[in-house]
Order: structure tokens, then sequence, then C-alpha cells
DNA sequence: CGGACCATTGATAATTGTCAAAATTCGTGG
DNA sequence: CCACGAATTTTGACAATTATCAATGGTCCG
């Protein structure tokens, strides 16, 4: 069982596998890595992070998903992303802004691994090819939040909501169906959307009724005609 | 007249004087990487980029202004940043996607200094420091992306306009006046922010029969009543 | 089973988009 | 420096969409 020290890391873990930053590491330099990090469980609801604290570490998301938002001047919630397992946040206010630009609060139960700031920040002299996974992992957010804001702006409603769908039918796709499991709830698909909750539900509905969907419960739904969603998301008028 | 290849430096590569990430680099690195710099210049309406394009170099803008955008579904286009003197853009591309993710176009007479990937890629080892530098910046353009977002997520049109201006008296001050110089046209805060030309001339208009506005030509507005677009950007309905 | 939370639906008001026309501004060439 | 044409902006009337307010219905979990 030469496996035996391998089986500890992989139980407790998992996190420093699911990380695309520390993918290229050989297997030495992870196993130093490995005691650096700390655990934390969260029930659904709970807060990992206030917009305004300071952080002192990255947090890796083992398990479980959790919205990362704002609030905006009226005190409604402005969503900015939803991470799951395998994402990570907190590694851009390590550099620049000390404090936290956003709140994040789990949507089911969590558990994250946690580098500590000076770890961290020890970790990126060390490793240099790190920092450059860093950047690319940048990039590939700043990309991704580029085209949200572009959805943002797209004016008609109905194709903001189809774009939502279809992205969500990719990232969240259950295994055989067609079903997808909804991240968020009728508010919060809403609250990313920056439209009220009733118009949310008033065009699923729509979308329903026009059997393009079927509602299958609060956090799933099934895709009927996928080809007319493609359609909806290009939709001008 | 020891300062002569000090002047030529200065005159010719002043971009590398005003980028944050080449901050902290001695004299002589300075001087190694002058070299490897080529400069270009454009004219109002010229494209630097184009949405799908290969990229092979990272531009510094040292004159001049851009914006830079996507298209909608519907074709409209949809306006992302502008960048001005100082600024820079294409670093994501040369490590994470190889293609331009947005098109880039001059708003008025623009120079630019312009490093390979290749170049920029060795200046990266060769320096880390410099990819300390990239990360932060990188960390703060998310942030400022974050709350464009967020902003586009207020439902009062009113209030993302009186932002807007709030953010334009901040950036594009004029020396001694309250006067604004806005780097778009009224067409192009609309596809800023997500809404008609009409809606936006519409709402200054009003702004202006309210007297917290004056506008004095196209690209130039002062300010009467700044605490007043302070409360209308926090205005909830 | 009960209660809290979440989602749906209806009626109405407010806001913004659309289309069309007129007015203004801007840059260029004479 | 002025005039002219092109481009941009403004305004109006109307249609379409979405927010708001209020009430009802449904779902999830202990």
């Amino acid at each position: 069982m030469q496996s035996g020290h391998d089986c500890i890391h992989c139980n407790n873990n998992l996190c420093i596998h699911k990380v695309p930053i520390f993918f290229g590491l050989d297997h030495d330099n992870l196993l130093k890595i490995v005691p650096l990090i700390k655990h934390e469980n969260y029930a659904k609801g709970d807060r990992l992070l206030t917009e305004g604290d300071p952080i002192d570490s990255v947090v890796i998301l083992n398990q479980g998903s959790v919205k990362a938002f704002k609030y905006t001047p009226d005190g409604r919630e402005q969503i900015l992303y939803v991470f799951s397992e395998g994402d990570f946040f907190g590694e851009q206010f390590l550099l620049s802004s000390q404090t936290a630009t956003y709140s994040v609060e789990a949507l089911e139960p969590v558990k994250t691994c946690m580098l500590s700031k000076a770890d961290f920040n020890k970790l990126l002299y060390s490793y240099p090819e790190i920092s450059v996974k860093i950047i690319a992992e940048l990039g590939g957010r700043i990309a991704r939040m580029e085209n949200a804001f572009q959805s943002m702006g797209i004016r008609n409603v109905d194709a903001r909501i189809a774009g939502l769908l279809l992205e969500y039918s990719e990232r969240h796709k259950h295994p055989d169906s067609d079903l997808i499991h909804l991240p968020l709830s009728r508010e919060g698909m809403a609250n990313y959307l920056g439209i009220t909750r009733e118009t949310m539900s008033r065009k699923l509905s729509q979308l329903e009724n026009d059997g393009i969907i079927v509602s299958v419960n609060n956090k799933t739904i099934k895709i009927k005609e996928r080809q007319a969603l493609i359609l909806l998301a290009g939709k001008t008028e």
C-alpha cells in the first residue's frame, strides 16, 4: 500500500487537485502545500465573506456552491458570480485592495479550503509558474465578466433569460437527461439579471406555455426546445 | 548634458513611464525594454483591434483614447471600457485565450506603444515583480468591471446616468472649473449603459431642465448641482 | 402537519423603446 | 473666417415592456 499518504492527501485535501492554479506542480511540491491549508464548513445561508471585510486568505470551494454579490444603492442584491466546486475567490484582493469588494453566501452546505495570504504570497515567489496560472485565470474571469456585462446590456429581457438558461444548461447539466439544475432561486436569477422576481416568474411561465421548457421543481427545469432558446437568446426585438 | 539618452528615452517612449506595470524597474532595466517597443498612430475611427482577431502584442496608450466594445446579438455595440493615456490592453489575451474578446476603436487621434507577446513573456520571466504588478492590475480591473456590472443591474436609469456622470467628473475633470469632458458621444454613453440614445438624450435634457447640469457642447457638460447627482445615483425608485 | 419561505398571477402605473421628423453641432474646404 | 453638408442630437407621439402593489397558491423541511 505505497499509496497510503496519497489517500490521506486525496481524502482531506481534494481542493488542491481541483484548482487550476496548482496544476503542473509536481507531487512533492503539492505535499508541501497540503499542511498550509485550513478547512471550514458552512451551512446554507451562512456568510463566508462580507463586502468591506479585510481578507486574509484565498478560499477554494471543495464542495457546494456560493453566490457572490454586492448591494445596490437601493439595498437590492446584485449577484456577480455563482461559484461551485473547484472555483476559488479572494485572490484578487490579496494583491490589490485589501478589503472584499463583494459578499459571499452559501447556497447549500459548503466545504472550503483556505490558504492564508502570507502562505499564498510565499507560494507565488517559490513557484513562479503559479503566477502565470493566476494571470491566466484572472484573464479568463475578466472575459467571463465582460460577457456577463454585455448580456446585461441586451435590452431584450427574454434574450437575457434564454442566455442564462443556456449557460446553466452547460454548466449544471444533469448526467443523462436534459434537466438543468438551477443554482439560484427565481429571485436569485432575477437579482443576477437585474429584473424583478415577478418578471422572472412571468417569463418562465411564458416559456413553459410556449412548450420551450418544463418546470420540474423550484430548482430544476427541463429544456424541451433548445433550438428555440438559442433563437431567443439572439433575438433583436 | 549627461541626460542625452534620457531625453530621447522620454520623448519617444513615454509610454514606459506611464504604465504601472513598469514602475519599480530601475533605469537600466527600463533602457533594456525601450528597444523592444514598436509605435503606431491611428486616426479617429480607426480600428486597433477586432473581436476574434489573433493577438500578438500588448498595446499601451501613449496619447488619445479608445473604446473597447462587443457586438450584442442584435448588432448593437456594447461598450465595455474607455481606455485613455497610460491604460493598456491585450495582456489578458496573451496568457489565456488567443483571440481578442472585444474590438477597440480610436475615439480621437491615438498613439500607441506595443510590446510583442514573445518579448512580454520574456519580461515576465526576467522580472518576476512585473507578474505581481500585473496580477494587481488585473485584480483592479476585475473590481472595476464588477462595479460596472453592478451599476448595470440598477433598474433605475436616472441613477445609472447620474453615476456615469459622476464617474466621468472624477476621471475627466477639467483643470480649473467643474466642466466635464465626456469621452463618449450620447450614443456611446447609451451603448455603455444599455439604453437607447433617445433615452440618454431625454434624460440629459431633463437634468438640464432641473438645473443640475448645463450642456456646453456635445462633449462637455458642467455640473451645477453635484449633490443632486449624488442623490440621484443612490436613488431607489 | 404546520409554518415559513418561495413562487405565481392579476391589475395598474410608470418607464423606456420605436419610428419619424426637426434642430443642432461639427468638420472641412473654399 | 464663413458656409455647407454630413453626422449627431433632440423632440414628439405612440406602443411595448417592465415595475409595483396586492393577493393567492405552492413547496420544502422540520
